[in-house]
DNA sequence: GCCGGTTACGTCAACGTTGACGTAGGAGGA
DNA sequence: TCCTCCTACGTCAACGTTGACGTAACCGGC
């Protein structure tokens, strides 16, 4: 019943003297090394299975030659928004395939933490890093990926060179739908986005622009709110874009927790079958609501799948150019995007 | 520009030399233990800027006594599932306000998978586990506590004893829901459950039947659907209950992706009026729906919270008996668990 | 001036494992 | 028969770090 905490570890040592061979005989069978007979291997076996032994991938990996860990870090932005999660995921499938398992964190977009958490898993000398990087500067991945770590960044780039990286059509996605509100005759389409040191946010704001542009429309600039981060200042620019003298007609929301800001101002001063709205980033349930939200999907499994795909590459030794990989978004029409201008 | 792949990582020793002191001197500094003047201090700090060295935790925590990897493992079921990642992300919380990372995992609820996973924890000598057990059996899980390896259970209790375990009102606030649609006049309540294997589900359904006994209200068993993993085949479910003669008027979702796919099919049929739904489990924009759907909500947070504070606990030495935490969930009513029953 | 104590270092071995290399014995060919 | 090659082991040292222990220098007190 109760644990035998006290007792130490079982070695190779242990297994050896129990199985009365030598150490390295040990190592032999328990990596499936040939050079051990039949009966050696049996007899091994036997007594790890007797002393309940199980290897010490530490121990290990600081002797091997290759050194690897079989270990990567993911560092995300929040580790409980339902985007990063579905890319932990995914990645983390890839890495089980290889027999790697994953540390994570949440650098909350704090540089500060980022750092930390950055030389907290280079003391574990982990095998590769896939990192979301959090905006501004990135001096302390630069200086990981210099010591030769691989890295792969998702959902946004390097500011440094020779760095893989792997994100979405923020552009041209944007831009498309915002061409899909002005198509409807919107010609006040307001942009309310995340802070503006996100690359994300200003791929995404440029889109905008590009739309508009295309579209033939003057930009408003009272239309334009940024540095939204999260769901409550979403909420507060929603109503003061609404109270304007002449609101907008459609909101395009670039990202999925402003999204979710102006859906419930929409909702409370019930105007979301007036006015039009599609967001950026795709989230549970956006077609159960009334309308269905109209959104830009990422493909997260694929991004999540191409993050891991090229770390793993790097570690085992690709040394060909550095590749940025762009994963296509899908505008997803669900109703709310497809609401027209009301005569006013 | 190009990394400088090939060199060797500088150690203590590259330091010492630089420093021109003992490896042991540097790494009194490194760890900022006494016995080294300011001189020398600063000294061996320069030479560590210079080569850029970094600290060695996998060497470190071989050779050290108490054998600390700072880093625990989180094996749950799914990290990409909401319920999953906000709990990792309060463990993870919990453990970097400690200096330990988090290895984490999805076992998908499945024996093989989980036990494997074990063994991966186990090689990296992780210094505890938090772990969502995989329905049935849990003999990797007891093995792996018998070792001697820090243990805390979460979401569903351990079938062996002598460890930790956190869950929530499962019984209790399942019954809470179902007195609350009989209070209504609820006389055909549904019972839509996930897999009978999880402890979380037979609770679940107990409580349900605790809410008949308790209302007066006698088990109608055609009205009980278990085994419904994942959305569709709630959808199947659903729709088989709403075909019967005698169709339920409430339904008791017991598991949030079976909420979901019930709520599909009502809104499908247009009785999402008129058949009132309670569901166990929140999630995202459950209140931003038509009706707004009436839920048992789990303090997530506080749930990852209390399993992490046990490990950490257990970790330092914490030797007093196991401890079965209990966290409270809470009825929100937003609308749908409200409908009365109508007239037929 | 001598003794006990403290401070600031250094030396050495060991943590658990594996790479490099050594060796005994048997198989096989000339 | 002898030489070569192969297989199945064993021996030893090292991976990067730290615990245990040693030691030289200095300080204060009598």
């Amino acid at each position: 019943m109760d644990h035998a905490g006290e007792r130490r570890e079982p070695t190779m040592r242990d297994v050896a003297a129990l199985a009365k061979v030598s150490t390295k005989t040990v190592s032999r069978v328990i990596n499936g090394l040939p050079g051990a007979g039949p009966e050696v291997v049996e007899r091994v076996r036997a007594a790890a299975r007797t002393l309940g032994y199980r290897p010490n991938l530490t121990a290990s990996s600081l002797r091997r030659s290759d050194r690897r860990s079989a270990t990567i870090g993911v560092l995300f932005e929040d580790l409980s928004n339902p985007f990063d999660s579905a890319l932990l995921r995914a990645v983390e499938d890839r890495a089980r395939h290889n027999g790697v398992l994953v540390l994570a964190g949440s650098s909350e977009d704090d540089h500060s933490l980022q750092r930390e958490l950055l030389l907290s898993l280079s003391a574990r000398r982990v095998d590769g890093l896939v990192v979301m990087a959090a905006g501004g500067h990135q001096d302390a991945l630069q200086q990981e990926r210099d010591r030769g770590t691989p890295m792969v960044l998702v959902d946004r780039p390097p500011t440094f060179g020779g760095t893989d990286c792997v994100t979405t059509t923020n552009r041209e996605s944007s831009r498309e739908a915002v061409l899909q509100l002005a198509s409807l005759g919107h010609r006040d389409i307001a942009f309310l986005g995340d802070r503006r040191t996100l690359w994300t946010s200003q791929e995404r704001y440029t889109g905008y622009l590009e739309g508009l542009a295309q579209a033939g429309l003057t930009l408003r600039e009272e239309l334009v709110r940024t540095d939204l981060h999260g769901a409550d200042l979403a909420e507060t620019a929603t109503a003061m874009l609404l109270d304007l003298a002449k609101p907008p007609t459609a909101l395009f929301t670039a990202q999925n927790l402003v999204t979710v800001g102006s859906m419930r101002v929409l909702r409370a001063r019930g105007l979301q079958h007036r006015v039009a709205l599609i967001g950026f980033d795709d989230f549970p349930l956006a077609d159960m609501l009334e309308p269905g939200i109209t959104v830009v999907r990422q493909d997260v499994p694929r991004l999540g799948r191409k993050a891991a795909e090229l770390i793993f590459a790097r570690i085992d030794g690709d040394t060909s150019p550095p590749v940025h990989a762009v994963v296509p978004a899908a505008l997803v029409r669900r109703g709310s995007g497809e609401i027209a201008p009301s005569a006013d």
